[in-house]
DNA sequence: TTAGGGTTAG
């Protein structure tokens, strides 16, 4: 039984007090309570446990436990909760901050907000710690808004509480996840007063997904103040690292991870396979999974992932097999995901049935998504359609894309149309339905009806995300765009270009014309075709070969999906050049060596 | 007695 927040009665007689009285359980007390294993019957054993785990005066020794509400998080406990509440004799400060808490540990944000109002609107006032479970609640709730966010903050500047680190940093949290507003996220961090490690651990976490180099600045800059990180800062950094093009930043903290005494960390050592995983390196992951003392779920499901991003399909099945856990719904998806990359198309029929049949988790739409892509790839795009219109949710963006996805593979333009119409619905400032739409026009000859979904998607003020490519050379990471004239070497890059798609044409490459979206001459379209992104980083990698040979393969990162024609000059040129090519696009890792790609041409 | 930071998931 789960008891976080719990709602306890207690009888006081023996402790001062002559009613019973509520308090509700925060998770610094409720922490203690997790060994119960059902609070309805061990209410005999509770009090014992209690008291050696929960530090209490003789004010509140408990006498008699009753479980309220458990949480349940229906809202049936809330307004129990909430009745109690009200009939109680004492109510000060800490009662009303821990009912305020006790919500949100239920997941119930809005009775913790609507409680906060009342609790001003009655004059008690509040104190640190209500704003800090409030700052918490409106972080967790969807239906927050920028309004209460800035109402929230001006509470706290005028109590003079904004540069305590408690409040500082829930604030920090705040402006990340609703509103994204790194620079009101810094000047929070800066007028906070005694930063401590869990300050400089919030503001690394608001900026580790978008601004990863900056995590890894800040997370030096910590180290310079002489605050010594800890294993939350480890992994917040180390899922940095995995952001970032170069495995090179993860191992340097993988090495100062085991000197500070973290080795057998499992939480560090999830966040390290995966890093490893997402910079290339499955190797790496896979000694770190093999390593590993004691695993969780969360390190099977990331070893099953990680085969998936690389195509394992086989791997990654084989890994499941072994498994000394229950699965939960995120192994499915990486999983299916496995299946998809993989082509297994009868082994992700199995699992999906099995998961409700066997394992009991419902698909939600994320397994529908990866179904639609098992069906969709293998071109079994009506069957996919089925699927979707079987759901018992609507489909989500996610859904659509993958069925659209499907659809450019094979070149089907109705259900496609279809397919766009829906994403675009759902999701209208998404560059993805327009382009997806587009470019299957375009290879299908039809540029009139391309140019007008691209009109459309102008008209509606829809930006294409630009197709980027980056390779580490020595010390630096070097961004490149399609066509991009931007980088200091430029002529020289183009010229080594021109040399090597002469020896790859020699050795039987031809490019494939058909994919350049636009109406124009033949020369031109292959062209546009050689300065593709990907390929002007293999250029960059070649000029520099003798300095580049430390990791014994080339790599390069791209942020949207590699093109067919990219997919076969990397094939070539990776038996051209006598070296590994390592590709991750948008979804996976293509792995080229001797002209052929680990993917089996199946992506 | 109440209160701030962390790992997997297209």
């Amino acid at each position: 039984m789960y008891m976080e927040g719990c709602i306890c009665l207690y009888d006081m007689h023996q402790s001062g007090f002559n009613q019973r009285e509520i308090l509700f359980l925060g998770p610094r007390s409720s922490l203690a309570m997790t060994k119960l294993a059902d609070p309805m019957t061990a209410s005999d054993s509770l009090p014992a446990c209690f008291s050696t785990t929960f530090p209490m005066n003789s004010r509140s020794r408990v006498s008699s436990l009753l479980v309220l509400a458990v949480a349940t998080s229906t809202g049936a406990g809330s307004d129990d909760a909430w009745s109690v509440f009200q009939s109680m004799t004492l109510r000060n400060l800490i009662t009303w901050n821990s009912m305020i808490s006790g919500f949100q540990l239920l997941g119930l944000t809005g009775c913790s907000m609507s409680l906060f109002v009342r609790m001003h609107g009655d004059g008690i006032g509040f104190d640190c710690a209500t704003l800090i479970s409030v700052i918490g609640s409106c972080c967790e709730s969807v239906h927050s808004s920028i309004g209460q966010c800035r109402l929230l903050h001006s509470l706290a500047i005028k109590a003079g509480f904004v540069s305590q680190p408690e409040v500082a940093t829930a604030l920090v949290k705040l402006y990340a996840t609703l509103v994204s507003d790194m620079d009101e996220c810094y000047r929070v961090f800066i007028e906070t007063t005694d930063r401590d490690i869990v300050s400089w651990t919030g503001i690394i976490t608001a900026c580790a997904e978008s601004q990863p180099e900056e995590a890894l600045l800040l997370f030096s800059r910590l180290r310079y103040h002489g605050l010594i990180p800890d294993r939350y800062t480890f992994s917040i950094v180390i899922k940095a690292c995995a952001g970032l093009a170069t495995e090179r930043h993860g191992s340097a903290l993988h090495g100062l991870i085991i000197r500070t005494g973290f080795e057998d960390d499992t939480v560090l050592a999830n966040a390290l396979m995966h890093a490893y995983s997402r910079c290339g390196n499955i190797e790496l992951s896979e000694r770190v999974f093999n390593q590993m003392r004691a695993c969780d779920i969360v390190s099977w499901n990331t070893m099953i992932k990680a085969y998936a991003m690389h195509g394992q399909g086989e791997e990654a099945l084989r890994v499941f097999a072994a498994m000394d856990v229950q699965p939960d719904s995120t192994t499915f998806v990486s999983l299916l995901c496995a299946c998809a990359h993989a082509g297994l198309v009868d082994q992700g029929h199995e699992l999906f049935n099995a998961m409700l049949e066997r394992y009991g988790i419902a698909p939600r739409c994320d397994h529908f998504a990866c179904m639609v892509d098992i069906l969709g790839r293998a071109g079994r795009l009506t069957e996919a359609e089925d699927l979707i219109k079987q759901m018992p949710v609507q489909g989500d963006p996610v859904v659509w894309s993958a069925l659209l996805s499907a659809c450019r593979k094979h070149g089907e333009t109705e259900i496609a149309e279809r397919a766009a119409q829906k994403l675009i619905e759902l999701e209208p400032k998404n560059s993805v339905g327009y382009v997806m739409m587009s470019n299957i026009y375009c290879e299908n000859g039809r540029y009139s009806d391309a140019g007008f979904i691209r009109k459309e998607m102008k008209d509606g003020r829809t930006r294409k995300v630009p197709g980027l490519s980056w390779i580490e050379i020595g010390d630096l990471v070097h961004e490149f765009a399609a066509g991009g004239r931007r980088h200091p070497e430029k002529d020289a890059i183009y010229a080594e270009l021109n040399g090597l798609v002469g020896r790859l044409k020699e050795m039987g490459y031809v490019p494939k014309t058909s994919l350049v979206l636009h109406e124009i001459e033949e020369q031109h379209k292959e062209e546009q075709l050689y300065h593709h992104s990907e390929k002007l980083a293999l250029a960059f990698w070649l000029m520099n070969a003798t300095a580049t040979t430390s990791f014994g393969c080339v790599k390069i990162m791209k942020n949207i999906r590699i093109c067919l024609d990219c997919h076969n000059f990397m094939k070539v040129a990776s038996a051209c050049i006598g070296k590994k090519i390592v590709v991750r696009d948008a979804n996976r890792f293509h792995h080229f060596r001797d002209g052929v790609c680990s993917c089996s041409d199946y992506w």
